[in-house]
DNA sequence: CGGACAGTTGATCCCGTTCAAGAAACGTGG
DNA sequence: CCACGTTTCTTGAACGGGATCAACTGTCCG
């Protein structure tokens, strides 16, 4: 699987950047007996409640979290992006909290929990380092919850595209151009708390302010410094530093 | 300092139980050069943008993440209770992206940076069950996005204070009558992603409803399960079970 | 061509905000 | 212990951001 090697070794260099790597461990983490998992569109990978026995490393596409309240509405937690583990607290906690769901078509690198869980306690490097990706994970929520508790619908809407642009851009999937953004105008509106009528009035405004446009599914944005402006976003957070080679 | 060697031991024990622990990593872990740190309501402990030289413990009082927007509103993110880590992220990432305030005075049991990498690499187990720990954190911050974005005031409020209650009980800090809150309700609102004139609403009706009474900074819940009902409630995000002895 | 899904737009409503002012509680110093 | 300034709480009135409802348009795809 020429894809998943790839996608390993973006993570390899990515932890050289952070901390240096004995050839011991970095050759556990290569031979961590991953499987291919291929799923389509809209399919579950982790479904809220189960007991967890893998942990699902993705390799491309792109898929979310997302959790239901009692009366039906969803609200998406985050967005995962090639070379995120979606469910490395499976080698941890016990069951699911959350669900986790494919937003494209998407393939997986899966590994058996009890070998996940042996490689952190054997290799302790390597479960600093994945920490270190858990707790960029766990800023990342704190700055959701700051988005949708405090910012108005239209920065709030900014934010989200200022953030997926960066973490795209830093993973190298997308240029300073834009990027493409394979959700409905409802999943954005579940990710921001929002409907999605009024998502896309947002849109529409954000539009006619000349600040982007929308090809499809992808999105240009032709004022960068404007839509952070609008959005309040300060990238700190994303802790990119930790997330890319500092060659 | 027998306040620090409780909590050190609650903690251990909390750990004991869900995992076997060698004296070896157990004595690494209490024989941290902990300093106790003693500081005012509303002190900051943590400030975004400082670079981290030391984690510190919560030992006594309540502590909380807070994050201000460019427009000057604030977001607090999380409460912290007594044998909470409030920047363990300190040992891991290089620059803190939050702040972190006093809500009461507190008490800290802070340790240098360094001692606790070293505890962390070599001791994987305890590295292991902190990171646990941090997990949890991250599930909450999951519930805080959900019950942000998609409950309604009445509902939201009701959801933090039945959280509140059973973290506070599983801590031995709340019997199932009640507990002692000693937040104000602007910060309440703070936290809620609401303005305190209407968390102020909030309270009252559900005061008239009999749900609960407040007498000073005491609430008790004269009703849990009408709270859990109206708040849609479900406490596994929590991770109580945690607690207990798994595998 | 038809059927489903995504996007668009207008009209209306309502939950929570904002503004303002008064009451209660708290803390501090005399 | 009281006096007094400062928070915190409380309540009303009016406003407005975003929700809701509903209908229509566009698009993709079998």
């Amino acid at each position: 699987m020429p894809e998943i090697t790839a996608v390993l070794n973006r993570m390899v260099a990515k932890f050289e950047a952070r901390m240096p790597l004995e050839p011991g461990d970095r050759d556990a983490f290569l031979n961590l007996p991953f499987k291919p998992l291929i799923v389509d569109a809209h399919s579950y990978i982790v479904r809220e409640g189960q007991t967890l026995s893998r942990s699902a490393l993705l390799v491309a596409g792109l898929s979310y979290r997302q959790k239901l309240t009692v009366d039906g509405s969803r609200q998406i937690l985050c967005l995962n992006i090639p070379g995120d583990f979606v469910d490395l607290e499976a080698s941890l906690l016990n069951r699911a909290d959350h669900n986790v769901q494919a937003l494209t078509r998407c393939e997986f690198a899966v590994v058996p929990r009890a070998d996940m869980k042996k490689l952190l306690l054997e290799h302790p490097v390597i479960a600093h380092l994945l920490w270190v990706d858990t707790l960029i994970d766990a800023s990342i929520y704190r700055e959701w919850i700051v988005n949708i508790g405090r910012r108005d619908a239209r920065a709030r809407t900014c934010h989200l595209l200022c953030e997926l642009g960066r973490r795209l851009q830093a993973a190298g999937l997308a240029t300073t151009r834009g990027y493409e953004l394979p959700m409905t105008q409802e999943q954005l509106a579940d990710a921001l708390g929002l409907t999605s009528v009024h998502v896309n009035r947002m849109f529409r405004s954000l539009e006619n302010e000349g600040l982007l446009r929308r090809e499809k599914r992808f999105i240009v944005i032709d004022d960068w410094e404007k839509l952070r402006d609008v959005a309040g976003f300060n990238e700190n957070y994303l802790h990119l530093e930790q997330a890319t080679r500092q060659d």
